[in-house]
DNA sequence: TTGAAAGCGCTAACAA
DNA sequence: TTGTTAGCGCTTTCAA
């Protein structure tokens, strides 16, 4: 039996990759490469003849477009690439949920980089991210000036910096204001009639920002020295067990705790539990992030909202209206946050 | 004061996008092209002259190489793509993060599809990203023959299926077995004493088959019934409290729960514990998956630990030793799991 | 509606 | 060690 599929074993030339090409499908179907390309590409401006020859020929050959190739000939990649701080239990993820969603309906794939927190790391992720050639890019954050930001706004590719605001953004930004947080939390907690304070927080500046504004608020106010504990890169459950176990020796008349995080908030849950300290009555605790479960533990996590889906769907609309050559028309949006009251505070 | 420097604002040509190519830097250095490629990719095949006015052109110009481009011609992309169900506090996390840091460090990327547990959507996604030519996919979970299947094995992409164990893996293989886990959790269960037990599962295969083999264990044992609970889609920790007020309605006398994922577990633990229900006293509750937290939580979770940074691990290490056309010895690995005993069992 | 030609920016292959 | 040439597989441009 003899067939005219080309065989992709049989590598063509020496520098194929052997895989079947828009080449091969065009030949099989007895049109052009350009017809055939069309025919897959905008079956509308291909006359129903032709589109039947060729779909029956990608379908005989098992045809996959190479997407390189078409990136590399159309200057358009449909690839955004996301940089976050991290990947795991990271109140990052739903915005990348969020986004990979929305970049696979409309054929855009996503890459994913993580800089664990490190500036060195994320100026490398973004000097490797951009020799991809990506239509856009995701950033959990906001740039610092240095040779990586001249680098991306020389790169003219279009990015979205996020979960904080600016007045300096590379380009476009969807963010809310850690400060504002900082102060809403001081004042939600004293409005709550709680005279002693303490704050659990990761070593980071925008953990630190919040940080910063909720003790100048406390300050403001006239209620005294905020104790504080860091407890570094270490974002663990158990990071917040261990800071309410210094918080008690230290600070023992704290009635309330702000942490940078949620799952920090629930280790100082777990530990207050485990000593039969009363939360909220003797003890008052506000995380951050609002993770998915918090609605659910018991006690319920009070904590800041940030709806994480919102950017995640928004930033991937923006990112690729600008890769096709859209304007966007409100580059910089806040879309602020909400103080969730429940059970713990 | 002039210079040689050339203008990226002012395209060159009509298709060009207009940023610094090789050959531009190739000029400003008085070298060919491919000399340059060289001085940057395998600076030692040059001599120390070039490398120096080469890495002077490039730092003169911000040149950022165009990797789609070298990949096009090297029929190399340097791309690993990861299939998972979900990116968002799950399982597969840390196997992402793994995969990731081991990648970037040998100047890889990752792109990332969640088929949200859909098959239909993993195939949709695997199409998709077989036509980005990656140099080796990951997929957490095993491929059902199929459409999608017969694509990858005629792409001839290296593959790594990954946390299940198969006789016919598409290529390579890094699992363990559920049916072994789910007589595991019974004979920890039994050995313990328990009498009376239940299940609460997510409705997935793998997840299927832990409690089909978990229940025929008890079944052996003839210990009678046990209760099951499916959540669906519902992998949350409400699912999990939900679940266990179920159980004690329609069989009260339950005194071992086996849970699909940790949530589930953390969700009936946080239900117990309101209804004063002493764990592990009056019921033991296994998780699986090994959360990060839940060590640290009261009463500490037992759960079924799989070391998913090793499968991260491994897996981007055998992509890459075959994208580079190494040979992997051992492709069929099983990485086994181990019953971690805490409090609440 | 279809096609021919000419790249996109890089590297493999071969030659000097 | 350096350079010339010829692609990689696709799409833009221009012409029919």
């Amino acid at each position: 039996m003899s067939t005219n599929i080309p065989v992709p074993a049989a590598k063509k030339s020496r520098r194929s990759s052997g895989a079947i090409t828009l080449q091969d499908v065009a030949k099989l179907a007895g049109v052009a490469p350009i017809t055939a390309s069309r025919a897959i590409n905008k079956p509308d401006s291909v006359s129903v003849e032709v589109l039947k020859k060729v779909q029956a020929a990608v379908e005989r050959t098992g045809y996959v477009p190479n997407r390189m190739a078409g990136s590399l000939a159309s200057n358009r990649s449909r690839v955004i690439a996301a940089i976050v701080p991290s990947t795991v239990i990271s109140v990052f993820m739903q915005t990348v949920e969020a986004m990979n969603n929305a970049l696979f309906d409309a054929g855009y794939q996503l890459m994913i980089g993580q800089s664990n927190y490190s500036e060195k790391r994320e100026e490398a992720l973004l000097e490797a991210v951009v020799g991809r050639r990506p239509d856009g890019i995701f950033l959990a954050g906001v740039l610092r000036p240095g040779k990586a930001r001249t680098r991306l706004v020389a790169a003219g590719i279009p990015v979205v910096e996020s979960w904080d605001l600016t007045q300096t953004p590379v380009d476009m930004l969807i963010g809310f204001s850690h400060l504002e947080i900082g102060r809403a939390v001081a004042k939600h907690m004293m409005d709550k009639g709680r005279k002693r304070f303490a704050l659990v927080t990761a070593g980071d500046e925008r953990a630190d920002r919040r940080s910063t504004a909720f003790k100048q608020a406390i300050h403001a106010a006239g209620l005294g020295e905020v104790f504080t504990v860091n407890v570094g890169e270490s974002r663990t459950l158990k990071s917040g067990r261990d800071a309410l176990i210094k918080i008690l020796a230290k600070a023992p008349k704290t009635d309330a705790i702000f942490c940078s995080s949620d799952l920090l908030a629930m280790g100082v849950l777990t530990e207050a539990l485990k000593r039969g300290i009363k939360v909220p009555k003797a003890l008052a605790v506000m995380g951050f992030g609002d993770v998915s479960f918090g609605a659910d533990i018991e006690p319920a996590l009070s904590t800041v909202r940030i709806n994480g889906s919102d950017i995640g769907a928004m930033a991937a609309k923006y990112l690729m209206d600008r890769a096709e050559g859209k304007a966007v028309n409100q580059p910089i949006v806040d879309v602020g946050f909400s103080i969730v009251e429940r059970g713990s505070s």
